[in-house]
DNA sequence: GTAATAAGTTAGAGTATTCTAACAAATTTG
DNA sequence: CAAATTTGTTAGAATACTCTAACTTATTAC
């Protein structure tokens, strides 16, 4: 079974992975913010496990396991979030810190007890995927709103970043999931986009939010 | 901030502590399941850290920082336990282990918030007490059943002992906090004891059994 | 395509927690 | 009270995780 500290580094591996499952060393001791040397030899450690394909100057890779392994955790994450959300009536913006420790606990009935309270969610408070309770995850295909253009109406459908400071940002601009946006237009200069939505009749979101709100498109 | 492994010894410490607050060193290894070394280099670092008062050779005995730092570890535990059942849907049986998880996050507003949804508990689902949010505990005087005579008219109101076994034998007894039960008799040979209450009109329980169960004397 | 830079590795060490073996002090028992 | 037993201590070592310093390999930039 592994630690606390192993599913930490599962779980980063997992989530910096890019499109061909690969994840540099230093990006993931920069992820974790311990030193290359302590991630080089936790990696070494992961891979006697068999949870990490390593090989000296190559980029890291989990192996099957090792991803099913990871998300399990964030299975567990997710479903934290999303109970601490609806059956605990946190905001949005306060679960992660919470969810953190609760994710290496282990106790299956608990987490199955939450996923039946809140009859099997497959989206997580800021609209990213739970995994099964095989580790399996349901992508979708969402486009950043960013990519949008002016005269489009989309809905918010989930985010690429979820830190307490930007949910606190989107808090304040009234911008929930589900939200109907309509792009009004995007400035050349910066990149930034209007939009209106609900009672804002004009709002201004700068390229680095506007990036990291996944929307879909309705018209 | 005490870690994992400190906040069981604390637990483990107040406990087992007699009533002059007292804790051998032997009982304090068996009870966390640790050898007679490890706990001993343990205490000596509690001690530095201010927790344990400790002399060689001489029983161990939490500071006041100590109990407090223990009493809210407590609290946790069976707020957590006290939620899993009343909102989780859990039997009492099945909450210690995963309390004894839950019990180590440091989330103020999560406890907190179980605490609101609980309505302020003043005792865990074995009827022990839970620690308000200063480490007070709230002492109640309950008598062992064993001490009771035939006769008497009594009410559960806590267990001195919830190990699984245990509760699961209560269950299948139908015995639960709150049942009111009348003490038939005696037997002198192994001090069982009679008793019936509910649907049960005679049902023997062993001294180790009625000595674990705590209640109220009615008539 | 070499020089500079970035990325990765090794060596050596520190803290926390645990163990076994060997010994010492305290307590119990006849 | 002396012997036997229990309890507590020290020494030395192992594992998990972390670090800094020094070095090597890979990548980037002229």
């Amino acid at each position: 079974m592994a630690s606390s500290t192993e599913e930490n580094y599962l779980k980063a591996l997992f989530n910096l992975s890019n499109s061909l499952g690969e994840v540099n060393l230093s990006e993931l001791a920069h992820g974790l913010q311990v030193s290359l040397p302590t991630a080089n030899s936790m990696v070494k450690s992961l891979q006697k496990s068999g949870w990490v394909n390593y090989e000296k100057y190559k980029p890291l890779i989990l192996t099957a396991a090792g991803q099913k392994e990871a998300a399990l955790i964030i299975r567990k994450h997710r479903l934290t979030e999303m109970f601490l959300v609806k059956k605990m009536g946190f905001g949005w913006e306060e679960v992660h810190e919470i969810a953190e420790q609760v994710e290496h606990i282990h106790a299956p009935k608990f987490f199955q007890r939450m996923d039946e309270m809140l009859g099997f969610p497959t989206i997580d408070p800021h609209g990213s995927p739970i995994p099964d309770n095989q580790g399996r995850i349901q992508e979708f295909s969402y486009v950043p709103l960013s990519s949008c253009k002016p005269g489009q109406t989309v809905q918010l459908t989930a985010l690429t970043n979820s830190s307490t400071e930007f949910l606190e940002f989107l808090n304040s601009r009234k911008l929930a999931l589900g939200t109907q946006l309509n792009v009004l237009s995007r400035e050349a200069y910066d990149l930034s986009l209007v939009v209106s939505y609900e009672n804002h009749p004009q709002e201004t979101l700068s390229e680095k939010v506007s990036e990291r709100l996944l929307v879909r498109v309705l018209e």
